[in-house]
DNA sequence: ATTATCTATAGATCTATAGATAATGC
DNA sequence: ATTATCTATAGATCTATAGATAATGC
């Protein structure tokens, strides 16, 4: 039942790989140990050997989602139209429908401000990556402009996905991307 | 042990403004019903007298802290300045401070999505009463600029207050706060 | 010999129900 | 007689640990 050193690492990369999305999908509460370990093709007794504990994971979970999509934005972030761009994919439908690959602001910020500990720091830690990328992307006179005008982008990014996601109507969700993608800086019509 | 119908109703109450406040502070998932029961002074046993199940209850308590949230929007959206008043008090270290007794769109939006069913459905339903308070006080041309306008603000307004209680570092908390108040119609100067 | 993973289980907690109790409301 | 609430408990699930197993790595 033993594997490889090699294969271990790889194991446990697939258990963060995995505890990335569901965490996303259904909260940190919304999942067990149990659930998480079979669905990374392993049993539940061994995770202790790779983890101490649920919130450890949940600290290094957030870490390598917020860190993966950095670096997606690094990727979109370069090019003609680099905004308009962004918030054209970051405010889609397709986005909107799946959380487990998505944006990890939106999907865990709530959650990890009532966790606290850990998975905040990381979580922090991991959130000035993408002000850094934003603020070259925003207009803005000086340096101090740009910032701002990031933190405010980001914010409407965050909380109009959290609100078309969470509505019934999907005619007011869709009403709620648009509105935020043009506000904020995006295409008059949605690309898709 | 048994109490009078009067008294009974205002149980039933209690239980649901307990909810309201404890779900907010720690989501559908983070308290139980024993431990909600026991905040509003009851044992866990007459819960389910009251209601069908803990679904039920989150849907209410959800819709409940929509109304009463909508009610002192539309008592602060009257007078002079009402819009950057209205930003001033949202956007504050006072209401990231506090979750349980804050907005419910930026503590069970994330939630909601999760869980679906009534819950969803009664958030939608009560989020139309501010988005037609924030049409009134936002600048634009026409009805239709306004609607857009109040969509986008609305998003700002919840994603800069989820971001800035997800953060470690109370000086990019307050950073997001102001960035996002300022961006969005409010004064230049934080009130409090 | 070491160790990654497995099986099994402890102990806590969770939702929900059953039946008892005691006060209300007819 | 009805019913709001209580006590007690069933059955599921959750985090975490103990000890066994079997393959790796020296």
């Amino acid at each position: 039942m033993r594997v490889s050193k090699e294969q271990a690492a790889e194991n446990r990369r697939r258990v963060v790989e995995v505890a990335s999305a569901l965490f996303r999908e259904r909260g940190f509460n919304g999942i067990g140990v149990a659930d998480l370990m079979k669905e990374a093709g392993l049993t539940h007794g061994g995770f202790y050997g790779q983890f101490q504990s649920k919130e450890d994971l949940a600290a290094e979970a957030c870490a390598h989602a917020m860190e993966v999509a950095a670096e997606r934005w690094g990727r979109s972030a370069e090019g003609e139209d680099a905004l308009p761009k962004l918030l054209a994919s970051y405010l889609s439908p397709r986005h909107r429908d799946h959380s487990a690959a998505g944006c990890p602001m939106a999907a865990f910020g709530v959650d990890v401000a009532r966790q606290g500990g850990s998975a905040r720091s990381a979580f922090t830690r991991g959130l000035r990556p993408f002000l850094d990328r934003l603020s070259r992307l925003v207009p803005g006179r000086s340096t101090e402009a740009k910032r701002k005008a990031a933190l405010a982008t980001l914010s409407g990014m965050v909380g109009a996905l959290i609100l078309a996601r969470a509505v019934d109507d999907p005619v007011l969700s869709d009403e709620i991307l648009d509105a935020a993608r043009v506000s904020l800086g995006g295409p008059e019509a949605a690309v898709e």
